[in-house]
DNA sequence: ACCTGAACACCGTTCAAGT
DNA sequence: ACCTGAACACCGTTCAAGT
């Protein structure tokens, strides 16, 4: 019984040239040599991403994808079940960039905070190159309860628990670990590419004061503190925080290590 | 030359008889003793809260919603612009249940502290009880790079602003502090609530072990540790975390009331 | 003043038909 | 084997028309 994976999709074989890695999974076509090949899941799921980075999320419908492939929309309906898991795939296929980025490797040669480090900026490079995409990395629904965003993949998860359990983690510390970066790194990212969003939306307007016509002086501290609120603080927060958090790590390690018995 | 709101939609003026509180916004209906009476923009966001945390956001289309209301769906159209703001009045609306919450008080008459903590608390109130929302508190591009989610208004980010800065914080401490809270509580409460989502839709299942058909020994630590990471620890991962953002704040604070001058 | 009917352009998705 | 055309049910939104 071949259920399903865990994006609902059956899995094809991984028969394409590159094998598992390259950071370049986006624009490039199926067989090398060839200028426009035939259809493909991959092609397809590359072919989204790039629309989404270019025309936002809410301009992707089926039949403005196929027509982006040269196709109808209904061809799509081959390669893929349906819109819904199409965007799954999207978010399948963002994420699985990381393994293509010679930033973050699996295994933790210079320590677990060095891992988590590469890790959480591998991601937030990720979150950045696609800020349309990002939304829904944060809220598809994850199909299992340990899955969570934005990591949302077994074998993240799994390489993240090694990497802390083998540094002298127990397996409650690491789990509790694996939450906590969880969090942050949604919670930041998410905050940091919405922020990015709303700067270019309206026009080259290079000021929008507060005053919302009326109650300027309902509000007399956001006004005085616009100017350090607009601040766009984003990196330095982000390593700030992230710091923060490997230290706060650091003591939830040491606790694990020797489960005091009273 | 009025503009636009927050929302883009025009405000109606608060002629509704409960006058800015009550916490129970969704349900009731406009006057009070008539049964069904005459349309309304607040009775239509209510209606559409109800149905998203009834029916899911997917469901809500403005057909339905009319259909729901008793009315046909271009009745609609006189009292929001369109189908997009609607979404803004939903989160507005939702959000605004946090006035009529007894124990989130706008001055902060026991410290900082214990304002951000009961902030916190109505925070995850709301967010649990409208799950089916709190994606689009998070999501939806926000209408100021500093009107952070999730909370998304002038008015709480005036009240948290003033409660800190009133309570030793230095400007930049208060700003600092903002930044970091809402991290916090859009990260952790967004994956609570879509933990929260992923347990009940798939049927009763009581368990849905790992093995993916194939690689069950691809992934050996997420199969030893499932049992570990599969326990809900939301509520007291939010209690510790929240506490431990207090502390650093308070670090913060004191830095920022001295500001070191070398 | 407030709601409706009909209409328009566009969706996702199906299925028999083409090549 | 792979794609298309036509069709279906459903959308958001507009506007003249009803009451």
């Amino acid at each position: 019984m071949t259920e399903r994976n865990e994006t609902g999709e059956p899995l094809d074989d991984p028969d394409t040239p590159r094998g598992r890695g390259g950071a370049s999974a986006v624009i490039p076509a199926g067989s090398p040599g060839s200028g426009r090949p035939g259809l493909d899941r991959r092609r397809i799921l590359g072919a989204a991403v790039e629309f989404i980075d270019v025309n936002g999320l809410s301009a992707l419908t089926m039949r403005r994808l196929g027509a982006h492939l040269g196709v109808e929309a209904m061809a799509l309906y081959r390669y893929v079940p349906g819109r819904e898991s199409l965007l799954d795939g999207v978010v399948e296929t963002v994420i699985d960039e990381l393994y293509g980025d010679p930033d973050v490797h699996i295994e933790p040669t210079h320590g677990w905070e060095d891992y988590l480090q590469r890790l959480a900026h591998g991601v937030r490079r990720i979150a950045l190159a696609h800020p349309e995409v990002f939304p829904l990395v944060a809220t598809r629904p994850p199909s299992a309860p340990w899955i969570r965003p934005p990591l949302r993949s077994l074998r993240w998860v799994e390489s993240f628990l090694t990497a802390l359990t083998t540094h002298g983690f127990s397996s409650e510390g690491a789990v509790a670990a694996y939450r906590a970066y969880s969090s942050f790194l949604l919670g930041h990212l998410l905050l940091e590419v919405s922020q990015k969003g709303v700067k270019i939306s309206p026009l080259d307007e290079p000021e929008t004061p507060v005053r919302a016509d009326a109650d300027v002086q309902q509000y007399p501290l956001v006004v005085e503190l616009e100017p350090l609120l607009s601040l766009d603080e984003s990196a330095a927060e982000f390593e700030e925080s992230l710091e923060n958090l490997v230290d706060r790590l650091q003591l939830v390690r040491r606790e694990s290590r020797q489960p005091r018995r009273d």
